[in-house]
DNA sequence: CCCATTTGACCCCG
DNA sequence: CGGGGTCAAATGGG
């Protein structure tokens, strides 16, 4: 697989290295401020998030090969795809795709990593994280004392990014956050770095290597002009929100057949991380107890860091509730610290252990 | 007014 | 059946 996903490899672990120096550079320099380390760091993490997912993609495919979810491969695994094009409305359409969908769903590679927030010092860093999620449930899970919420890809409907991930912390530690990920991000996610107001120009930033593909930013586009139309219009956007396999070079995919670009788990880096957010314990904590952060990486094409916590506000919100409320404590401000995390070393794939 | 989250209902699967 | 996951109407915030 992948040149490609080599190559990006190696530019996620150059890139690094770089922001890693400049880091260090940082530290020494007097004039450099707390906050442009963290910014720093911030990046290198989420360097580290696409690099490492980039391995994920690549060894699941190698070795898991009878693994019918095929990592990476779809074509395998799914059996005819229909197109599954979606229109959000019938409900019928939608359940049948579902079950394809659920299908695929199995078959996607999903690895779960835990994160540990430390309450420590109380930057408050916004989590970013380079992509966008939206919470569509949440659950108590048996044996688990915290509730478990479910998260997905916010352009899920207009380009068909099927990522999703579950965050549930865990039940010994409070401040581990354990966190599922599935499926890979086929989105382009703008991070806008400052904010001008709205902007919805996205832009894209450099980086070569990646480009979208023209095709993708078009979906981009058509997926604003959706947006833009306002919920009502049931657009069969079934032909337009696939989008995405442009750009990706291992295999084209029979144009003819629709889109369902969705499943294909390609050897694109993805990732991304979150908050945690369910803290409902009982057990109540202290404001400064409980962070969650995250943050991740980057759609394709960014790096992931930007500062920006713009991503969901509302899920830091909900920690914050989740965990106030239990209390019953109104909102309370909102930032809780969250300070640095790391990652716990243990990754799993599938079921499977990866690294120590 | 718009939209993400909330939350209970619903569905699928074991 | 029951658990886990998802849907979708209602809710609340900006």
């Amino acid at each position: 697989m992948g040149d490609r996903d080599h190559k990006n490899l190696i530019n996620e672990l150059v890139q690094g290295q770089d922001l890693a120096r400049q880091l260090q550079i940082s530290l020494t320099a007097p004039s450099s401020s707390q906050e442009t380390r963290e910014l720093l760091i911030q990046k290198i993490v989420a360097t580290f998030e696409k690099a490492l997912s980039a391995v994920y993609w690549n060894t699941g495919s190698l070795d898991e090969p009878p693994q019918p979810a095929g990592v990476a491969i779809r074509t395998s695994e799914s059996p005819p795809f229909s197109g599954s094009p979606r229109s959000e409305d019938s409900d019928k359409d939608f359940r049948d795709q579902d079950h394809s969908a659920s299908r695929k769903r199995k078959a996607m590679p999903k690895w779960t990593r835990q994160i540990r927030v430390d309450p420590g010092m109380g930057v408050e860093g916004p989590l970013d994280d380079g992509y966008s999620w939206r919470k569509y449930g949440q659950k108590d899970i048996l044996g688990a004392k915290y509730p478990r919420g479910y998260y997905r890809c916010t352009h899920k409907n207009f380009q068909g990014c099927l990522a999703t991930k579950q965050v549930q912390r865990s039940d010994e530690d409070p401040n581990v956050v354990e966190i599922t990920y599935r499926g890979k991000h086929t989105c382009t996610q703008a991070s806008n770095v400052n904010g001008a107001s709205s902007s919805r120009t996205q832009e894209n930033n450099q980086e070569p290597n990646l480009n979208l593909g023209a095709q993708q930013q078009n979906v981009q586009q058509s997926q604003e002009l959706l947006m833009s139309l306002r919920a009502g219009l049931r657009v069969i956007t079934d032909n337009l929100d696939a989008p995405s396999q442009p750009s990706f070079p291992p295999f084209h995919f029979p144009s003819t057949s629709n889109i369902n670009p969705e499943n294909q788990a390609f050897p694109t880096p993805m990732i991304e991380s979150n908050i945690a957010q369910n803290f409902n314990s009982p057990s109540y904590m202290s404001p400064a107890t409980s962070g969650t952060t995250y943050f991740s990486p980057g759609g394709v094409n960014n790096f992931g860091a930007n500062p920006n916590f713009a991503t969901s506000t509302s899920e830091i919100n909900d920690i914050i509730s989740a965990t106030t409320s239990a209390a019953n404590s109104p909102t309370v401000g909102l930032d809780f610290p969250i300070d640095h995390f790391q990652f716990d070393q243990n990754f799993t794939f599938d079921n499977r252990r990866f690294f120590s």
